[in-house]
DNA sequence: CATGGGATTGACT
DNA sequence: GTCAATCCCATGC
C-alpha cells in the first residue's frame, strides 16, 4: 500500500474548482496548534454573481485572481474571517470557502479560543472554524502549501469520506447552484444539514 | 467622501 | 422562528 503524500503541491490547487472542492473534504488543516479535517467546503467561480471576483480584478479581488494553493481571507458581516482556497491558474478567479472541520488537534486551544465545550460547536461553520484555528485576515495572500496555515492531504489511515452535494449556504444570487460538498455522517458539518446528512446521522443515532 | 450590502453567529421570543 | 453586531470594500456622487 502506497502511502498520501505528505503535502499538497499548487497543482492539486490548479485545477477545476468544482474537483478541488470535492477532494479537499478529508484533508487537514492546521494552524497555530490546532487542526481539524475538512467536511465542507464550496465553490466560487468568478463566472457566477455569488462571488466575490465576479466584479472582476479590484484590491480585494487581485487574491482570488492570483496563484493557486494561496489563502483568500476576508471579513464577512464585520465580524468574522472566512478561508477559501485560491483555484485554477493565476488569471482565473475561483476560490473553495472551508465551511466546517471535524477537530482532530488541539482541542482544548479550540476550546479556549471559542470560549465554549462542545465539540461539535468548535469548527462547525466557516466563521467558527477560523477563531478555532487562530486565523485573522493577515492570513489573506499566504501560501496554503507551506503555512503558516497548512493544507495536507487526507491523513494516512482515514478512509475516503462519502461525499454529500446540496446548494450553497447564505447567498442570495445564484442560490440553486449544488456548489456544496459535504462528508457524509459527519457532526461538524455547519446547519442547515444537506438531507442525505440528515438522514445518515438519524440512523447513526437509532 | 458617503452609502449599502454582505459566502455568519449567537442570543433571544 | 427573529434580529443585531460590526467592518471591509465596491460603487457612485
Amino acid at each position: 500500500m502506497a502511502e498520501p503524500p505528505e503535502r499538497l503541491v499548487e497543482a492539486f490547487f490548479d485545477r477545476p474548482v468544482l474537483s478541488v472542492a470535492r477532494d479537499l473534504v478529508g484533508c487537514r488543516v492546521e494552524h497555530e496548534g490546532a487542526a481539524g479535517i475538512i467536511v465542507e467546503t464550496e465553490a466560487y467561480h468568478f463566472t457566477e454573481p455569488a462571488c466575490h471576483a465576479y466584479v472582476g480584478l479590484t484590491d480585494r479581488t487581485s487574491t482570488i485572481y492570483g496563484l493557486p494553493g494561496v489563502a483568500y481571507v476576508y471579513r464577512s458581516y464585520g465580524i468574522h474571517a472566512l478561508l477559501n482556497a485560491v483555484c485554477e491558474p493565476r488569471g482565473v478567479g475561483a476560490a473553495v470557502l472551508i465551511r466546517a472541520l471535524e477537530p482532530v488537534e488541539g482541542l482544548d486551544l479550540m476550546r479556549a479560543r471559542r470560549g465554549l465545550q462542545h465539540e461539535d460547536d468548535l469548527c462547525s461553520g466557516p466563521g467558527k472554524l477560523t477563531q478555532a484555528l487562530g486565523i485573522e485576515l493577515r492570513a489573506n495572500g499566504s501560501s496554503l502549501l507551506d503555512g503558516p496555515i497548512v493544507v495536507a492531504p487526507r491523513p494516512a489511515g482515514r478512509r475516503r469520506p462519502r461525499i454529500v452535494t446540496g446548494e450553497r449556504i447564505g447567498i442570495t444570487k445564484a442560490a440553486e447552484l449544488p456548489w456544496r460538498f459535504c462528508a457524509l455522517g459527519s457532526r461538524s458539518v455547519s446547519r442547515p444539514w444537506p438531507p442525505a446528512l440528515r438522514a445518515s446521522l438519524a440512523r447513526r443515532a437509532a
